[in-house]
DNA sequence: CGATTCCTTGAAGGTTGTCAACGTTGGTGG
DNA sequence: CCACCAACGTTGACAACCTTCAAGGAATCG
C-alpha cells in the first residue's frame, strides 16, 4: 500500500526539487532516482534485527542498501565511550553510497529497529557513474546529507517532512524509534538536556515526544525555536524595529 | 612555481586519498581530477577585487570557478544582520557545483580578497556527469565538503591540512585573511569568544595567530582541544585511567 | 590625520554540561 | 502473579562555558 508511493516514480525529485534544482538536471535527476529505485526494487531483500551492523568501517563485505522499512542510523564511537550519530536513515534512504566514495575510518551504519533492506552489491557504484542519470541523482543525494545536516537542530522538523513525503505520518503524528540518548548524540548535547528541552517543548504546546510517538503542535514556533538556538532568530521580523538598523556590534 | 603543483596533476587524489577511497573507485577519481583541472586550465581567468560576489542566490549569471588565487567563502545573511560562514574556499577548490545541483536559497559566494578565478559556464555540468571519471570526483568533491563540514571545531587543522597540499605553507606558518568575526561566523561563535580562546592557544603555546599569519606549535594539543569542545576528548587514553571502563551516563 | 574597522578586555548573566539520585517501564524467571 | 533487573526517563544543585553589553586600544586606509 504504502510500498507504492514509495518506489512508484512519484519520487522526492519530482515533489519536492522540481524548483530548486537546476533546470538543466532536473530530468536526469528525476530520470536517475527512477532508475535506481528499479534497481533495488530487482534485487534481494533481506530483514534483520535491531542492532545489526550493515556498515562497518573495514572495508569487508561492502554493500548498497535501499531501507524498505525500519529506521537505521550512522554511528560514530569514541575510544573514551561516548558516540555521537552523524546521520538518520529512515524508510526510503539509500545507504552506504558515502561510503563507497569514501569511508569514514571509523563509522557504522546500525538497524535501530529490525529493518528490512534491499540489497545491492558495491561493485556496482562504477556502472551508476557512468551512467548521467544516476550519476546526476547520486552526487545530489550525497549533497543532500550536507543540507541535512545543517539543519540539525531542526531534527524534528526534518524527520516529519521526510517521512510525509514517504506517507509515514498519519494524522500529525509518527513514530520515532530513538531514544533521548540517541537523539542527544544526534544532536551533539547531553540526555539531561535533550530531556528537559522536550519537555519545554511540551510545555510550550509545541510538540509532544513521548514513548517514541511525535506530535507536532506549532511548526513554525518550533522552527523558530530550533535556529534561534543556532544562529538567533532567522526570520525575526519581529525584534524591535528601532535597532534593526543597527549594523552589528 | 606554485602554480605547476596546483595543476600539473599531483593532485589530491593522488596525494592523500589513494587508501581511502573505494579501491575500484580510484582511477576514475584521479582520472575525473585531472580531466576537471585540464579544463579549468584551459577556461578564460578573471581577477576581482575584495568583496565581490561569486554566486548569488538568484540564479543569474551561474558559473563554476576554480579558485587560483586568494580566499573565498559562502555566506548565508539573516533578515536580523547577522550571518554564518558554512564554507572558505581557498586557492585549488572549486565553487558552484553544489549550487549547480542544488542551491541553498539564501547563500552567496564572495570574494575575501582580490581573487583569480578560472571560470567555466554551468551548461557543462551535464556533460560532466555524463563521463564517468568527472562525475564521481564531482560526487567526491560534494562529500568532501560534507566531512569537512564535521570537522569545524577543528578548523586550523583542517586549513592547515588543506593548504599544505597546495603548497602554501612555509615553514610551519600560513596564511589566514580571515577577520576574528569571520572565524566567528564560520564557526558559530562569537566574535569575543574567538578572541578569549585563540588568546588562550597563544598561552598555551598551542599556535598563533596574529595578523592574519598562523603559526601551528602543537598539532596534537591543538586537535585534541578542537575535539574535546565538540565531542569531549575522542583517543583520550590519558584520561584517569581509573575510570575508562565507566560505561556512560 | 580622521574615520572606520578590527582587536582586546571586564563584568554580568544565561545556557548547557556534570554529577547524582530517583521514578518508570518492560522484560525475565521464579 | 509477583519479584527483580536493566534500561530509559526525569529532576535538582552546581559548575563550566559562552554570550551579551560595554568600552577602550590598535591597526588600516582614504
Amino acid at each position: 500500500m504504502r510500498e507504492a508511493s514509495l518506489f512508484q516514480g512519484c519520487g522526492e525529485i519530482d515533489q519536492f526539487r522540481r524548483s530548486r534544482c537546476h533546470p538543466a538536471l532536473y530530468e536526469d535527476l528525476a530520470q536517475g532516482e527512477r532508475e535506481l529505485h528499479q534497481m533495488f526494487r530487482e534485487a534481494p531483500s533481506r530483514t534483520v534485527p535491531a542492532g545489526t551492523v550493515l556498515v562497518t568501517p573495514d572495508r569487508q563485505s561492502q554493500s548498497l542498501y535501499m531501507l524498505h522499512r525500519g529506521w537505521a542510523c550512522r554511528v560514530r564511537e569514541w575510544p573514551d565511550g561516548r558516540s555521537i550519530i552523524p546521520e538518520i536513515y529512515v524508510a526510503g534512504d539509500l545507504i552506504g553510497f558515502e561510503t563507497a566514495l569514501r569511508m569514514r575510518p571509523d563509522d557504522e551504519v546500525a538497524a535501530i529497529q529490525p529493518v528490512t533492506v534491499q540489497v545491492l552489491e558495491a561493485d556496482i557504484v562504477p556502472t551508476l557513474f557512468a551512467r548521467r542519470s544516476t550519476a546526476t541523482y547520486l552526487a545530489w543525494l550525497i549533497g543532500e546529507t550536507q543540507r541535512r545536516a545543517e539543519r540539525r537542530a531542526e531534527m524534528l522538523v526534518d524527520l516529519h517532512e521526510r517521512l510525509r513525503r514517504r506517507d509515514l505520518v498519519t494524522a500529525g503524528s509518527f513514530n520515532l524509534p530513538l531514544t533521548q540518548q540517541q537523539i542527544a548524540d544526534h544532536l551533539g548535547l547531553t540526555v539531561v538536556h535533550v530531556n528537559r528541552t522536550l519537555r519545554l517543548l511540551r510545555e510550550e504546546k509545541v510538540a509532544i515526544v513521548d514513548k517514541h510517538v511525535v506530535i507536532l503542535h506549532d511548526m513554525t514556533r518550533l522552527r523558530l525555536l530550533a535556529s534561534r538556538e543556532l544562529n538567533d532568530a532567522p526570520g525575526a521580523e519581529d525584534a524591535a524595529p528601532a535597532e534593526a538598523a543597527k549594523p552589528r556590534s
